[in-house]
Formats: C-alpha cells, sequence, structure tokens
DNA sequence: ACCTGAACACCGTTCAAGT
DNA sequence: ACCTGAACACCGTTCAAGT
C-alpha cells in the first residue's frame, strides 16, 4: 500500500464511493471484518479522511443499511391486490440482502427511515388498508412480513458459519426429525417460502 | 481492580461461574461491550485465565446461547393441541430473550444444538405430526416460529439504540401511516403477538 | 476545505514462564 | 494443572498540524 498522494492534496473522495466500497468490503469479507482501517486502505487514504463524510463507525454502518434498502426497495406494483404488494416488499427485502450478504446483519438492528422508504411504505399500506384491512393492522403486517424475511437470511448467515442440523447427526433417537431431514436439508428459500406463505394465509383470516 | 491471588493459585474458577458472569455482563452493557478483558476483570481474573474454560470469543459466545436456551426451553405441555405446543415454544424464547437481551443478537446467528435442545424439538415435533402435519412441515412451522420470535426481539433491541417511526415525526404526507400510530407507538409485545396469531392461522390452513 | 500522522485507550490471542 | 504477564497485531476516535 503506496501512499499516492500528498497531504492536503483532494483525494476527491464522495460519500457515494465510500459506502460503495464499504458494502463491497463488508460482501466480500463479512461485516464483522469492515473496519475503518481497512476500509480507508481500500480507498487509498488515510483512515481519519473517512470521517470527513461519515459522522463514526455507526453513521457508517446506518448509511450502508441506508444505501442497500434504497437499492432494493422498489414502489409496490400498481393496481396490484394486497397478497401482491406484500410479496413484492418481502421479494425486494429478499433479493437485496441476497446480494449484500453483508448488510444482513446491520439490517438486523436498525431501521433506515428516509423520506423515500416512508413513501413506499405508506404506499404499501395505502392497499392495504384499501383491501379492508385496519391502518394499525396494516403496519403490523408490513412489520411481521419484514421480520420474518430478515430473520432468515440471519440464520442462514448463522448455518454459513456452523453448520446447520442435518440427517446423519440426528440418528435412532429423533425419528421425527431424521424424517424431516431425510429428504434433504431444510435451505433457507424453502423456510423462507413457508413462513410467507403462512404468514399470507393467516392475514387472509383476518379480512 | 486489585489482584487478590498470587501467580498458581487457583481461582476455582468454573466455566459455569464464566458462563454466568458473561450473561449478566452482557445483560447489563450490551453484548458489543462483553469482551474478554472486561469479563475477566469482573471475574478478577487475568484475560487469559477464561482461555482455560472457553475455546476463544466465539466459543464464549456460544456457551452464552445454549446457556439461556437451556434456561429458557422447556418441555412442550402434556397432552396439548398442537397450538398449545407452538405458543409455548414461542413464549419459552420470548421469555428467555427478555430476561437476557444481551443474548438477542448472539440468537440471531447461531442455533444451539445439544441433546437437551433436540430432545425438546423431537417431542414437539411428535406433537405436531400427530396433529396431521408432515414431518417436514412440522420443522418448517418451528423454524418460522423461532425466526420470528428472534426477529422481533432484534427490531426491538435496534429501536432502543435508534426510536422508532412515531406519529409525529409522519405529519400530513402519510396519512395511512399517520392513522396506524395514532393509537400511540407499536410496541415490540403487540407486533409479536401479531406475527405469531397470524403464523398459527396460517398454519392451520395447512391441516 | 480536505487530508494526514501521531497518540490514546481499547481489543483478541499466542507464547513462554511462573507455582 | 492452572494462572500470569508481556507481546503482537489489530481496533475506533481525538486532536493538532499540514497544504
Amino acid at each position: 500500500m503506496v501512499r499516492s498522494r500528498v497531504q492536503g492534496k483532494h483525494a476527491g473522495l464522495t460519500r457515494e464511493q465510500v459506502l460503495r466500497a464499504a458494502v463491497r468490503l463488508a460482501d466480500r469479507d463479512g461485516v464483522e471484518a469492515l473496519s475503518m482501517r481497512k476500509l480507508a486502505r481500500e480507498l487509498d487514504v488515510e483512515a481519519m479522511t473517512l470521517y470527513h463524510h461519515v459522522r463514526n463507525k455507526q453513521g457508517l454502518e446506518d448509511a450502508i443499511v441506508e444505501y442497500v434498502l434504497a437499492e432494493s426497495l422498489r414502489p409496490p406494483p400498481e393496481s396490484a391486490d394486497w397478497q401482491e404488494v406484500v410479496a413484492a416488499h418481502a421479494a425486494d427485502l429478499h433479493r437485496g440482502l441476497t446480494e449484500h450478504p453483508g448488510a444482513v446483519l446491520l439490517f438486523a438492528t436498525r431501521t433506515a427511515v428516509t423520506p423515500r422508504t416512508l413513501a413506499i411504505l405508506e404506499q404499501s399500506l395505502r392497499v392495504l388498508r384499501d383491501a379492508g384491512f385496519a391502518p394499525r393492522t396494516a403496519l403490523h403486517l408490513i412489520y411481521a412480513i419484514a421480520g420474518a424475511v430478515v430473520g432468515q437470511h440471519l440464520a442462514y448467515a448463522g448455518e454459513q458459519a456452523q453448520p446447520a442440523v442435518d440427517a446423519p447427526a440426528i440418528g435412532d433417537d429423533h425419528p421425527v426429525l431424521a424424517a424431516a431431514l431425510a429428504d434433504g436439508p431444510v435451505t433457507m428459500q424453502s423456510r423462507l417460502d413457508f413462513t410467507l406463505t403462512s404468514l399470507i394465509a393467516g392475514f387472509e383470516t383476518l379480512l
């Protein structure tokens, strides 16, 4: 790593570049490997320079969540029924977290409240209310969906580090568990599909 | 912090004591404040001593999850229908995470697979299978419940640091969202209840 | 205005050494 | 066997100083 610029010379570094590099680093090496110093090295800059574009590491992490969420979330499809809107919301989140595994752990503990996400949320809520859900129920519904998607991605992230239960490890003491795993391990996709299908079926009983 | 023991003198430190102190420290100051050095100070011992009871920090965190899960999980109630078994499982997890907020983030990314948790899982799965669910569906069902409980606790933990959306911050641009929050902020308890009720209602449609 | 470099107060972990 | 202390390679962040 060679310093390629003298002090005071502008690096021309923008916040956008910092965030893009941070997301890339987190996706490549994992969030736990994301440090101000390593990110600075990646950008060929001193660590302290980053504090010009970001309040601190917390602020960087908040910004990553906003960045990924902004990239993932789309306005709900026009003239769709509420089931499609809910499924689309889940699919948006799922795609975003799949493309950016480094953001999964950060999504778990923050909500990015920006004008754009608020606007999209309001549009989804309107569809749900027009379908007959009370506003508060509609909000609960969105929370339930988001929690389910993030929850399954987290569980999956954990299983990468520490492999999940599989059939051979079970043995004869646990016949039902063994039967459940006989057709291969349970994947995140199957768990997520099951959870979302169950949730939507449950929501339908509320109408 | 005074050293109260000469080198080589047994501290009489047990793994149980280490884990109890770790859980207490994480609950009191937050997981992010849990460090080997601070934990050692708490136990009036050198940091390196802890490595005699725990492989490394990862191992300590795994052990915390096992410890809290063992304390929380109970065998499913005898002669209960499947809805009660599922609700009891959710309630066990909810109680454990409420009593041990320091473990929430750790629960998100690991599964504690021990003989005891496997046995309890098998019992729950048997009730579900006897109720008519296929073994694989039963397992999906348990995963969905666990994911929902952990997911809502995580979201709640995040809101402690970074307050959630509330009515005054919304304004006239988002009437449905404002209406949803008019009766006060959405709490973790209400979100969790809603999610679990919806999930169970959804499961019923599968039978 | 933008960037640097030293410094401070922390980390997890290895390793040789004490009793 | 159990515990220590120094050491190494890291952290995030403050602060004064450079251009």
